[in-house]
DNA sequence: TATAGATGTTAACCTATGTTAATAGAATTG
DNA sequence: CAATTCTATTAACATAGGTTAACATCTATA
């Protein structure tokens, strides 16, 4: 138990009552180096956070090529939120790029529980701010800087990136080729 | 007092006394073409809905040049809500493209109203969900179409944009030169 | 209505990034 | 440890989109 509760105390401070109401929905769970957690064409279930490991989100064009959207690391809240808002099959996948441990909650029973418990509902806003924060910071970068700006600020955010996933995986978040990234890192430490 | 009470509801149903909370913290006013309801630099304190007319928002380079990350119609939440939330000074801004009516809300006093009013803690959930997904729908446009597909993904979504807001401005939304788009077009429409 | 400013188009040229393919070293597995 | 597969680098070439500048409309207002 400990470790659910101050995990999810670093969102949100909540009463007894509610962290066992959490405790009913949510399990810890280890999952290997490319487990799914969500994919492509399900309606999910489940929201997650994040306790160790680095997770990725990706979509796939007509042609099967992965563009991932967002890498997660520990204590993000991972998940579909957008299919699981919308109720629609999930085009993004999430799964692990390394090994990892996720807290798993049930997000129809949080919901459920948030209709009456506001601390809950009020720590389901403060995730949802926290993700649209992070998002809006997103759509900044991939429009504003350029990919090597992009790739300085992902090493500023993740610097032992390099060693956690393969380069190919870091050029897909940044939106370029691994040709190019190749460059780049070229043109840097030259 | 129609108005707000039909403007409202369609984010989500209220009771009287939730409807009477927000009365008194909602005020509808008129803005005419180019005033700005967020300015660079300013911690925000309120929160709108549009009711008529186009609002944009914007970031501006070290070199003054604009650039529109999203475009509001009628309906739509708008607001520096990233500043809103975290109370730092905001770096978008956001004024209106067209003369507008929105609905003003003060942010801080709607928060107070939600720490204990679980109907309002659930449609600012209701709200914070749509503004979720609508972003990411954003990232993926901006990652993964061309700047030709983002001119005919904007057209769908406002097919009489033309006729609303100059070129450069529908430009700058799509993260292209205005040449750039009068190039597009060309081809397009040869 | 004459003039200045705002807007859109086109051309010429430049740059970042994509594509493909060859190569080589690193990692994994039989 | 040999063979295979994965990963990163590099080169050659192609393309989308940026920059600048000239020009043509269009619009507003003095």
């Amino acid at each position: 138990m400990k470790n659910l509760i101050s995990t999810l105390n670093e969102f949100y401070p909540l009463s007894k009552e509610s962290l066992e109401q959490l405790n009913s929905i949510f399990v810890e769970k280890k999952y290997k180096k490319k487990d799914k957690i969500a994919s492509f064409g399900e309606v999910p279930t489940n929201f997650f956070v994040l306790k160790s490991g680095i997770v990725r989100s990706y979509v796939t064009d007509e042609k099967g090529k992965e563009f991932i959207r967002a890498l997660y690391v520990p204590l993000r809240a991972v998940g579909a939120f957008s299919s699981l808002i919308t109720k629609k099959p999930t085009e993004t996948v999430y799964d692990c790029l390394t090994d990892c441990t996720l807290l798993v909650g049930d997000f129809k029973k949080y919901k459920q529980f948030a209709k009456t418990n506001i601390e809950l509902a009020n720590l389901y806003n403060v995730i949802l701010e926290r993700l649209f924060v992070r998002m809006e910071k997103r759509i900044f970068e991939l429009s504003l800087l350029d990919a090597k700006q992009r790739y300085l600020k992902l090493k500023r955010y993740i610097p032992e990136i390099e060693t956690l996933i393969p380069q190919y995986h870091i050029a897909s978040y940044l939106n370029v080729t691994p040709v190019q990234l190749s460059r780049i890192r070229k043109e840097l430490y030259k």
